[in-house]
DNA sequence: GAGAATTGCGAGAGCGTTCTCGCATTCCGT
DNA sequence: ACGGAATGCGAGAACGCTCTCGCAATTCTC
C-alpha cells in the first residue's frame, strides 16, 4: 500500500502551468485574476484531487477554527452526552471544529487538558470546572489571551462567561410540587466527587451547580414545613445504592427521593425495585435532568429537565463572538423545568 | 483583555541566549548538547510558559498523532457512547488523539466527514460506515494512503481491517434461550435508517450487523420451531412505538419481543407500560446492547451485551498499529453475550 | 500616440517547528 | 606540541499555505 502523499498547492500549479499564487487566488477566490484562470486552475485541481493542508492554512492564519471542550464527564453521562453533542453542532454551524477533553471531574487532569487544547491552537475553550476555587491555570496570561466560556457550574471569580441554569429555583419547585401531593418526609440523594471529605456535617460543596441544588431543596423543605434527610454519595453505582438503602432504611423513611443527577435514579430504581416497591406509588421519585430511558418508563420519572442544548449552543455562540468580536464576560442563567410524569405520588385523602 | 501571543522557540531561545537549533535540542533531548545548557534552556522554558505549537510540530512531523472517527451516530446512543468513550481512551493511552464527526447514517455526509479528517491530517481513521456498498471516497488515492480501521459492521471489500461482533451467532442464542423458557410467538423489532425502501416483503439491508441479527433471529426461529413476526421501524421513537403497537395488536401477538438496539426497547417499554403489561410477566423482551438503565431496571432487561469497549480499543490499536507498522487487513470477530435478566417470563408450567 | 491607469500573475517572505550540515572549539594520544 | 577525534552549537532549509509587493502587459484617456 504506496502511501501516496498528498497533492500540495504547489502540484496544482504544476500541473495548471501556474503559479501557487494563483492556485491560492483561483481557489479562494480573491485578489485580481482571470475568470478563465479560476476555471482551469479549479479544474486542475479537482481532477487531482487537491485538498488543502488544515494545518498548514491554520498556521499561517494564526487561527485553527478549532474549539477545545473540556468536561468533568464523558457521554456516559445524561447532561453531558447532550452538552457535548449540541456543541459540537453549533460548533458545526458556525464553522468551527470541536477538540475534547475529559478531566474525570479532577483539577490536575484539567490542567493537562487545558495545557493540550492549547499546544493544539484551540481559538477559545468550553470548560466544566472541576473546582470552583482552584483556577490558576485560567489565567490570561497562561491561556495565552485565549477566550474561555464556562458552562454549567461557576467559578468564584468572574473573568468568564458563565452559561448554567437556575438550579436553585427550579430544586425548591420541585420539593414544592411534592409537598402539594402531600409529601412531608424528604430523602435527597446527592452525588458529589470522590475526592472531598464528608465527615462534617454541613459540607461545602465546590461545585457550584451542586449546592445550589442542595440549597434549593433545603429552601423548599423549610418553605413546606417538610423535614428532609440528606445524604451525599460518590458517583458510583454500588456506593449510591448503599446510601438509598441508609435512606430508606432511617428511622423516619421519605416518601420521596430527590437525586442530583441520573445515576443517582438508577441506584434508586434498582434498590427499590429489589425490595418490590413501585415507583410512584410505595416511594416517590425526582431526579435532576432528563433522559430519554427516564421518560419511556412507565411511570415516567418527574425530572428536573435542564435546557442542555440550549445551553451548550449558547456556549458555543458566545465563545466564537468573542473570539471573532469582543464580547464582554457576562453571566447567563437558563431557567430549568419540572416536568411531571408518574414517579410522584399523592398522599392526600381527597381525590 | 490584550491578546497576549503565545511564546515561540524563537522567544525562548532569544531569553536563553542561544540559537533556535539549541532549544530544540534541549527540549528534545536528542543530539549533541552539554548538560548545562539543557537544564538553563528547560528553565528558560518553563519561566516564561513555552508551550510548542501543536500545528507546527505536526506540519515538520508529517504526523499528526490524531485518528478521525466517523460515527454513524453520536453519543447519545447506548453503543456509540461507550465505543467512542473506549476509543477516546485507548487513543490517548498511545498518544493519540480523536477528531469527531458524525454521519447521521448519511453516505453523503460520511463523505465530507472523511474529507475533513483528511483535510486536519488524521493519521488514520475509524469508521463505521452508513452503507456496505457506497464506498467510492474510501479507495486508497483518495483517502491519500491514510489507513482505515472499519467498525460495527462490514463493506463488501475486504481492504480495510475490520473489528465487528458475532451478532448473528448471540441473536440465535437468545432466541433458543426464550424457546427453552416455553415462548412460541416472537417479535423482532428492528431499526433501520429512514431512508431505507421497505416496501418489499423481504428487504436486503445494508448494514451488516442489522443483517446478522434478522440472520441469527431467523436461524433462532427456525431451530426452536417457534413462528417470528418481523418488523422493521426507523429509529425515531414515534415511529418505533406505532410499530410496537403494530406487534400487539396482531392476530397472533408475540409472547416476546426482540430489539436490534436500546431505541427500540424504550419504545416496547413505553408502550407495554401504557397498556399496563409488565415486563417478565405479561410480556418478555430481549434487547441488543447493555445499558446502565437497562440493568438497574427492576426486572433487569435482558439483553445480548457486546463487548463495546473491547471492540474499540482493539480498532484503534490495530489502526495506530497499521500507522506506524505495517500491519495487514483483517477481519476480527468478538463474541457477543447474552445477560440473562428478568424480563423474559417463563412461559413453562412445569415449575 | 504617449502617458496613465488597470489588469494578471509570479517572486518571496513568513507562520513555528525539526533536523541536517558544517564550523569552531576543546580534548585526547603520542 | 601537534594532528585527529570528539563535542557543542548556529545557520538554514523545509513542511504547505496565504498574501503583499512589484513587474510586465494590456487597456484606457485626451
Amino acid at each position: 500500500m504506496a502511501s501516496s502523499k498528498n497533492a500540495t498547492i504547489n502540484d496544482v500549479a504544476a500541473a495548471a502551468g501556474v503559479s501557487r499564487a494563483t492556485v491560492s487566488r483561483a481557489l479562494a477566490g480573491y485578489g485580481r485574476i482571470s475568470k478563465e484562470t479560476v476555471d482551469h486552475v479549479r479544474a486542475v485541481a479537482e481532477s487531482i484531487g487537491y485538498r488543502p493542508n488544515a494545518l498548514a492554512v491554520a498556521m499561517r492564519a494564526g487561527k485553527t477554527k478549532t474549539i477545545g471542550l473540556v468536561v468533568i464527564s464523558d457521554f456516559t453521562n445524561a447532561f453531558f452526552d447532550r452538552a457535548t453533542k449540541s456543541i459540537i453542532d453549533r460548533s458545526k454551524e458556525l464553522g468551527y471544529r470541536v477538540l475534547i477533553q475529559h478531566s474525570d471531574e479532577d483539577v490536575s487532569v484539567e490542567r493537562v487538558a487545558v495545557e493540550t487544547m492549547l499546544a493544539n491552537q484551540v481559538d477559545g475553550i468550553i470548560l466544566v470546572p472541576a473546582s470552583k476555587t482552584q483556577h490558576s491555570h485560567l489565567t490570561p496570561k497562561k491561556l495565552s489571551g485565549k477566550p474561555v466560556v464556562i458552562i454549567d457550574r461557576r467559578l468564584d471569580v468572574q473573568r468568564f462567561t458563565t452559561v448554567t441554569t437556575g438550579d436553585e429555583l427550579a430544586a425548591k419547585e420541585a420539593v414544592l410540587y411534592a409537598a402539594e401531593l402531600g409529601h412531608k418526609q424528604m430523602g435527597f440523594l446527592i452525588a458529589v466527587p470522590g475526592t472531598i471529605d464528608f465527615t462534617s456535617q454541613e459540607p461545602t460543596i465546590p461545585i457550584t451547580s451542586v449546592q445550589e441544588r442542595v440549597d434549593g431543596f433545603a429552601a423548599g423543605v423549610k418553605a413546606a414545613k417538610a423535614s428532609g434527610l440528606w445524604i451525599y454519595s460518590e458517583d458510583k453505582q454500588v456506593v449510591a445504592e448503599s446510601a438509598v438503602a441508609k435512606l430508606l432504611d432511617s428511622a423516619k423513611p421519605p416518601t420521596i427521593i430527590f437525586t442530583s443527577n441520573n445515576d443517582m435514579l438508577l441506584a434508586v430504581l434498582k434498590v427499590v425495585g429489589d425490595r418490590g416497591l413501585t415507583i410512584g406509588k410505595d416511594i416517590s421519585v425526582v431526579s435532576f435532568d432528563d433522559s430519554p430511558w427516564a421518560a419511556a418508563m412507565v411511570p415516567g420519572i418527574t425530572v428536573i429537565a435542564r435546557p442542555v442544548e440550549q445551553l451548550g449552543a449558547i456556549a458555543v455562540t458566545e465563545l466564537i463572538e468573542t473570539i471573532e468580536g469582543n464580547a464582554k464576560p457576562k453571566a447567563i442563567v437558563l431557567p430549568a423545568n419540572l416536568i411531571r410524569r408518574g414517579s410522584v405520588a399523592s398522599l392526600l385523602k381527597s381525590k
